[in-house]
DNA sequence: AGTAATTTGTACGTATGTATC
DNA sequence: TGATACATACGTACAAATTAC
């Protein structure tokens, strides 16, 4: 075997410290709700200055994995996971690289057929209930304005994408959901006659929450996607309606 | 309207300089490959002291935003985008237990269904040229053992992903692939007969070649979930093996 | 090629407000 | 309430690294 040799970039103390303590926290040596030393005592330990420390806490901060206060004597605490990370590099990802509407409404196709193929075979009657009390509310913020009814409408879509079970669709559910409707803030409210168009989303959700009752997926997944299409294609170039299309047909 | 009061908590220095830089970065006023000025032009445009600066250079440093090098005059340097933060969160996920190989194979089958769907549409001849580009590859990987055919197999499903022209499913695809290569690291080569493995893995992406060949999408979706199913099922316990079987059958 | 200037990496000290006992 | 220990933020200093002349 050959020596393969690889580029080395020179390693920062403070990321020495951040491997520790993350490791520390992977392998559960440190579980959610411990502390870890006080930053005097971290420098001591770990062998390097305060601003070292407080440059390593402040990286485990803004990971979401401590959180530390002044004057707390009992150190950072360390932090459950929150899947925060994850829907901040998922948010970067869709705001920066010149992801296109059509690209989002694929994926958000592709989430929420799976999210409603798995919620009609898991489905238990408090979730039922649940998703029927989502649609309620939907109905009841019809009068208080499109923003309020968006709201519940996510609120929807938030409970089937956790009826799945799955993290993962939860996570992007509810991540690629806000950032569409960041994307075309405002133009629903140009409609010409939004409570139509909110007592057909109204109608739909209906028709998936009866479709999932009946524990078929696939119709709850159809509909869905099929509905997506409908509701964003005017806001699609006629090649990225085709492209679209190919993902509600082909399913 | 009622006044509504939310609990606030101490914004810390480091954090509004993060969020500044970040926001430019998003906004595009800053674009990878230009430079934020130095530290100590920094603490002159911030108003803090240069421990608060470096708290938040670190921070952005982490965060895969900037890098900065010793020595440069230039001053930190802004990166373009890399996944490698949502593969980070991912994996963080997943080794802590709240994220399953059930829950990571029905999300491989999303995407990666997705993915051949689209690729099937979108096919040109040179992609198709690199698809059988990258299953020779495969072939010649036989021989050097099952972690080279494991890169070799990673290429290939790469190639699908860049296909459907969707940059969401390319990240996500490599994303998820690694990490599941990562959750069963090992016990692949435990298999009693891996040229048997391999050899049967090359027969099925033969199969999606020819199905995306004949622009046949859904035949190819199909093929790619009934594989993963079959190849990882052993590693699921048996109530994993149905969820994941409502994927394979329902689309 | 070598030197000087600038920048980052790290350490240490200090003042101030805060949370806990 | 007071005492204590803590985090926050600022400032200074010096070594190591890089670039530019």
């Amino acid at each position: 075997m050959p020596a393969q040799f690889q580029t080395v970039q020179p390693v920062r103390a403070y990321q020495r410290v951040v491997e520790q303590v993350e490791e520390a926290v992977l392998t559960g040596a440190l579980k959610p709700g411990e502390r870890l030393p006080s930053e005097r005592e971290l420098m001591a330990q770990f062998g390097v200055s305060r601003s070292t420390v407080r440059e390593a806490l402040r990286v485990l901060e803004s990971g979401g994995m401590v959180r530390s206060r002044p004057g707390d004597p009992h150190g950072p605490l360390v932090l459950p996971y929150s899947p925060a990370g994850l829907e901040k590099s998922m948010s970067r990802l869709a705001h920066l690289d010149q992801l296109s509407l059509a690209e989002l409404l694929q994926f958000r196709m592709m989430v929420e057929g799976g999210a409603y193929l798995l919620a009609a075979r898991l489905r238990t009657d408090a979730q039922l209930a649940e998703m029927r009390g989502a649609l309620d509310a939907m109905e009841r913020a019809v009068d208080r304005g499109p923003t309020a009814f968006s709201e519940a409408d996510l609120a929807f879509h938030d409970t089937v994408a956790r009826m799945s079970g799955n993290m993962l669709i939860i996570i992007c559910s509810q991540v690629v959901h806000g950032v569409v409707l960041d994307m075309i803030a405002g133009k629903l409210q140009k409609a010409p006659d939004p409570r139509a168009v909110m007592a057909e989303t109204l109608d739909h959700h209906q028709q998936a929450l009866a479709a999932v009752r009946a524990g078929n997926g696939q119709l709850a997944a159809d509909l869905a996607r099929a509905k997506l299409y409908e509701y964003y294609a005017d806001h699609l170039s006629s090649e990225e309606r085709t492209a679209l299309k190919w993902l509600v047909d082909g399913r």
